[in-house]
Formats: structure tokens, C-alpha cells, sequence
DNA sequence: GATGTCAAGGCGTCCA
DNA sequence: TGGACGCCTTGACATC
């Protein structure tokens, strides 16, 4: 693009006719300087992927307003038409960072919400849409599918823990309840020699009885009235009928 | 300066 | 065999 074009749309981006640019060889690019009074910034070369990062931060300097679309479109007019740089890199040799514009990625957001997928006429045609390379589109697609996997393998793995501490807890539970039934079944020796805080009266005979209810009520020994006297060692509860013998 | 985000590079795999 | 794709990584930039 000549000079003038391009002093010409910045000047109807910024309504002022104090910006140019002016080109500036340098050894590893052809790049080009944004000259106003009390500014000099340096622009990409042709088709740089830096040049929307770079426009974006002239908007900033210039104090343009980010949601300025006229002043975006001519800036990046100029950084895509004038600026525009192919794909061997040629005058840029450092890998700049390329920001898409809300406008192009909003686009491409729909587009993705129609079809994860492109096939390569629909990329031309995005890509012209977008005034980007295909190759641009075909990265931000594949990069856009890796993150929904992304977030998607998130969800799987919250939804895995959470049904993980819910089996856990129902394990220990279901531990605790085998534990509860064997010791009904198959009581400890210890049984055998109860405190005499675990004997209780035998309702039919009325004597000192050792009490099957200790291992299926709460009642405590605080309740039962206090062992004594003869009777004693014959109403031990014996622990393989799960009775008192009388 | 640590960390997160994201476009892009590199490489392996699949398939017509 | 070349193109499309996925996965991992890199590097620039933004944010805190």
C-alpha cells in the first residue's frame, strides 16, 4: 500500500491527519512507524501475525476507544492490507502473538456452535469472511475443540470424585454394619468373663444373669442392678445360644 | 515474577 | 501419500 493510503485511513480512523506511517528498513524486517507529534510507534511488517496485537496497542496508546469499530476496522485495514505479511515469515523473524478481535472470534464462535468442524470451503470462505489465512481458522478450530475436550474431561473428573467419596463412604458403612453382625454371631472370648456391670436378673428365675441384651440394646450397666451373691457363675449368658442358661 | 491464556509449531496417527 | 486431525509444547502477552 502507498504511504498515502495509509496516511489516509489513519486519518479517518483517528480524525486527524497528524499520523503517517512512514517505512523503516531494518535488517530482519520490512517495518513501518506510526509517526505522530508526540508518538512513534512501530507497526508489524506485511501480514505479520502481530499486526491486531500491535494495532491494538496503538488504539491503547492513542487512547482510542476499544469498542471504536471504525477506528478498529481502519486500523486493521492497515495492518492487514498495508502490513499484511505471507506465510514464510518474511520480515519477521520472532513469533509475535497474534490477538483475534472480539468480531472475529464472536464469528467464530458461532460458527463453532454450528459445527466443531470445518470442511475447507467453509474455511476459505470463513477465513476470507474474517480476513485471516485458513491455516488461522484451522488452528483457532483445533484449538477451540481441545479446549471444550479440555472442560469436558473437568466435568468427567468432578463427577468421577464425587462418585468416588460416595462409594467410599458407603464402603466404610457397609464395613462397620459386617463388623456389628459377626460380633453378633461369634462374640469375643472376653464375653465369657463379663463386668459385673453386664449382668442383669433373669425375669423366669429371678437370679443374677449375665445379659444377652448388652450386645443388642443400649441399656447400660449403670441400669441393671449390681451382681451378688451365689447364683452368680451358673446364669453366665452363654455366648454360642445367645442366651442366659437358667 | 508467578501464573493463566491462547495462537501457533511440531509430530504422530488415521484415512481416502 | 498428502491432508486433516489430535495432542503436546512453545512463546508472547495479560493479569495479579
Amino acid at each position: 500500500m502507498e504511504q498515502e493510503e495509509v496516511g489516509l485511513a489513519l486519518g479517518l480512523s483517528l480524525g486527524s491527519g497528524h499520523h503517517q506511517l512512514k517505512e523503516q528498513p531494518s535488517p530482519s524486517s520490512h517495518s513501518c512507524t506510526l509517526l505522530e507529534p508526540s508518538l512513534s510507534l512501530r507497526l508489524p511488517a506485511k501480514d505479520s501475525p502481530a499486526a491486531p496485537v500491535r494495532i491494538a496497542a496503538v488504539k491503547r496508546e492513542l487512547r482510542m476507544e476499544e469498542d471504536d469499530e471504525a477506528a478498529d476496522r481502519a486500523l486493521y485495514s492497515v495492518a492487514s492490507s498495508a502490513l499484511v505479511a505471507p506465510d514464510d515469515d518474511e520480515g519477521c523473524n520472532s513469533r509475535k502473538k497474534l490477538r483475534l478481535t472480539k468480531e472475529q472470534s464472536a464469528l467464530l464462535e458461532d460458527r463453532f456452535k454450528e459445527h466443531s468442524t470445518l470442511n475447507p470451503k467453509q474455511k476459505a470462505a470463513l477465513a476470507k469472511q474474517l480476513n485471516l489465512r485458513p491455516r488461522q481458522v484451522e488452528v483457532w478450530f483445533q484449538n477451540r475443540r481441545a479446549r471444550t475436550k479440555l472442560k469436558q474431561t473437568e466435568v468427567d473428573c468432578e463427577l468421577l470424585k464425587r462418585c468416588c467419596e460416595t462409594l467410599t463412604e458407603e464402603n466404610r458403612r457397609l464395613h462397620r454394619e459386617l463388623q456389628q453382625l459377626r460380633s453378633f454371631n461369634h462374640p469375643h472370648p472376653a464375653a465369657f468373663f463379663m463386668p459385673a456391670a453386664a449382668l442383669s436378673i433373669c425375669p423366669s428365675c429371678e437370679r443374677l444373669t449375665g445379659a444377652p441384651a448388652t450386645t443388642t440394646t443400649t441399656t447400660t450397666g449403670a441400669d441393671r442392678p449390681k451382681a451378688s451373691g451365689p447364683g452368680r457363675a451358673a446364669h453366665l449368658f452363654n455366648p454360642f445360644t445367645n442366651s442366659a442358661a437358667c
